[in-house]
RNA sequence: CGGGGCGUAGCGCAGUCUGGUUAGCGCGCAGCGUUCGGGACGCUGAGGCCCCCGGUUCGAAUCCGGGCGCCCCGACCA
């Protein structure tokens, strides 16, 4: 491609809405455009790029079996209906109407779609296991959608989903997909782990996330800093062993008075005690009746634990009301003791050790102090919903937990029966007899991981692409394009380059050098070709290497070897 | 959905508080000339529904009311 044809539209300043590196660089070097909020058109620099990833994705899955499918983006209500999912989904499931007032969903994913096609067309247990993949546009009306494309509410997502006969089948598949995955992330150039993650709308048994590690990234991992040991698991999943606290307080149980002091901060400060010897109260609304939560004040209690614990999806903070109502009194003096309705209480672990602890004592500014757990109120059993944190000791190797932001670019999911049985969707077995697909999911979300490589590989002069995913392999500049002698050779290079199939962006602008080379950088490409008056003179040409800024010259009939052997440093 | 901010040329912004020349600046864009190895310079020029609707006023980018859009924080999220 010449540059003076190509739509490549750089920009010297960011637009003021860019927050992180690569949403900032992405719009510089002229990848993405925005049409609205969290939906952006992806221009053909950008495209080359989705080109290469999704490349390497259909041959590693293919590598592993699976088939590539492409599924509608719209789907009936009905569906989403059979499978639980059109209420659980949320706001999130991006909604609309035909003309005859029929509802539709625009796919966010597509469990109830392809469990829907395995009813119809897979039958015997003989065409088990069965892996069928897509790569698609998703739509997901997120909440708040930022940072450009990494958290879109268009995007390019591949997911794939697998049938199996069995457990055991699917726990084979499960552990190949983990390879497969490991696979891609390496090949995109990423730096990545892969954790233990939580299930959320999607449902099923064990999943891990795979997260490419980014300072900017939006998701927070506990991870032991043992290799051998290896836990690593999403905030909002982690498990870990919370210390008890020593200085436990003692006495009997007393009402205090704490004028307007509702926060945890302020009780304590107020009453003069640790923040871990109050146990905190809080309301929770869930599908059916409002619950009371409890949990030590110095710590925050996990929704997604709370969920499994209630084994409802539809657990979220009570509104004042619903708080006033259970504990009679203004929102801030809730507690265990005499609350004015007689509701569930989940008490957390950590209160298990406690001894006594200040509550609020459902009276406006009054708190208890020296409340005994399961003698002052009632324990029927404590539960783990508190959220982990850096410090808590690992669950396998009690070493302290570290933490690390990630960008997670993929998901595995071991879905289990949940969709099969929900849509009726079965086989038949050996025995004859009609038995529910045993299903997995695996998702990437493809436009998502090429901001994350981003993230990790830019410098102050912008993006710095990893060869297997760059827009282009090289790029040609002539320094002075009123040379005849410069544009000559560049033209020679450019057609050799082509004929090689190496992938060449040549500047033929009739620009300064130094426009041309800011502009390569922005853009990322590895390999600078630098064609100039005074280099051929000695009938040589300049080599430069985006990443390391390194500068070679080689002889103007070696440049094809040298750039290839730097593209395949294998052969 | 709650809190905060913003909307003026393709991009980044000033002007708005305190209403009043022809609405400005930098970058970019077009033409001419000089320059030519790390985002050059000079001259000339094009480009505006000042987010939209309504109101106040002799007069509104500016004040008032309503709406829409975008960004940030929070709750939330394969």
């Amino acid at each position: 491609m010449r540059w003076s044809k190509a739509l490549i539209p750089t920009l010297k300043q960011s637009p003021a809405e860019a927050e992180v590196v690569s949403h900032k660089l992405m719009i510089r070097a002229g990848m993405i455009r925005k049409l609205a909020s969290g939906i952006y058109s992806y221009m053909p620099l950008c495209l080359r790029v989705i080109d290469k990833v999704e490349t390497i994705v259909r041959e590693e899955m293919d590598k592993a079996g699976a088939q590539e499918l492409l599924m509608p983006v719209l789907s009936p209500s009905e569906l989403w209906i059979e499978s639980g999912r059109w209420d659980v989904y949320g706001k999130e499931l991006m909604r609309l109407e035909d003309r005859n007032e029929k509802h539709f969903a625009l796919g966010p994913t597509h469990e109830e779609v392809i469990t829907d096609i395995a009813r119809r067309e897979l039958r015997s247990y003989k065409q088990l296991p069965v892996c069928l993949y897509q790569i698609q546009t998703k739509f997901r009306d997120e909440i708040r959608p930022r940072f450009g494309v990494m958290r879109g509410r268009e995007f390019t997502m591949k997911d794939a989903y697998s049938f199996h006969p069995t457990k055991e089948c699917l726990n084979k598949y499960y552990k190949l997909m983990f390879e497969v995955y490991s696979d891609i992330f390496k090949r995109c150039g990423l730096k990545f782990r892969a954790v233990l993650a939580d299930c959320g709308a999607i449902g099923g048994d064990e999943t891990h996330e795979f997260m490419v590690l980014a300072s900017s990234g939006e998701s927070l991992v506990l991870s032991c800093p043992d290799d051998t040991c290896g836990y690593a698991a999403t905030d909002d999943t982690a498990k870990s062993k919370i210390l008890s606290v020593e200085e436990n307080l003692s006495g009997e149980l007393c009402e205090k008075d704490t004028p307007g002091k509702k926060s945890v901060e302020d009780v304590s400060a107020f009453l003069n005690v640790n923040p871990f010897n109050l146990i905190k109260t809080l309301v929770y609304k869930t599908s059916k009746e409002p619950v009371v939560v409890l949990v030590r004040g110095d710590r925050e209690i996990n929704i997604s634990k709370l969920k499994k614990v209630l084994k409802d999806e539809l657990v979220e903070l009570a509104d004042d009301k619903t708080t006033t109502d259970i504990s009679g009194c203004e929102v801030g003096f809730a507690g265990p003791v005499g609350l004015k309705q007689k509701v569930k209480v989940i008490v957390d672990l950590t209160i298990k050790n406690m001894g006594c602890g200040v509550t609020g004592a459902n009276k406006k500014d009054k708190h208890y102090v020296n409340v005994v757990p399961g003698k002052d109120f009632d324990v029927e059993k404590y539960y783990d919903i508190a959220m982990a944190k850096a410090g808590d000791l690992c669950v396998k190797c009690s070493k302290p937990l570290e933490e690390f932001r990630g960008i997670e670019v993929g998901q595995i999911f071991k879905l289990g029966a949940k969709y099969s049985k929900s849509m009726d969707a079965n086989y038949t077995g050996e025995d004859g007899k009609a038995k529910p697909f045993i299903m997995g999911c695996y998702g990437i979300g493809i436009t998502r991981t090429i901001a994350a490589a981003i993230e990790q590989n830019n410098d102050e002069n912008g993006i710095i692409w990893p060869m297997e995913i760059a827009p282009y392999q090289v790029i040609l500049i002539g320094v002075n394009m009123k040379d005849t002698q410069t544009v000559a050779i560049c033209e020679e290079l450019y057609k050799e380059l082509k004929e090689k199939s190496i992938e060449v962006l040549y500047d033929d602008r009739d620009q300064r050098a130094g426009f041309k080379f800011k502009d390569a950088d922005l853009i990322g490409v590895p390999y600078k070709v630098v064609v100039s008056e005074k280099n051929l003179k000695e009938n040589k040409v300049e080599i430069q290497e985006r990443r390391s800024g390194s500068r070679d010259f080689t002889p103007r009939d070696n440049v094809i070897n040298y750039i290839q052997s730097k593209i395949y440093p294998l052969f």
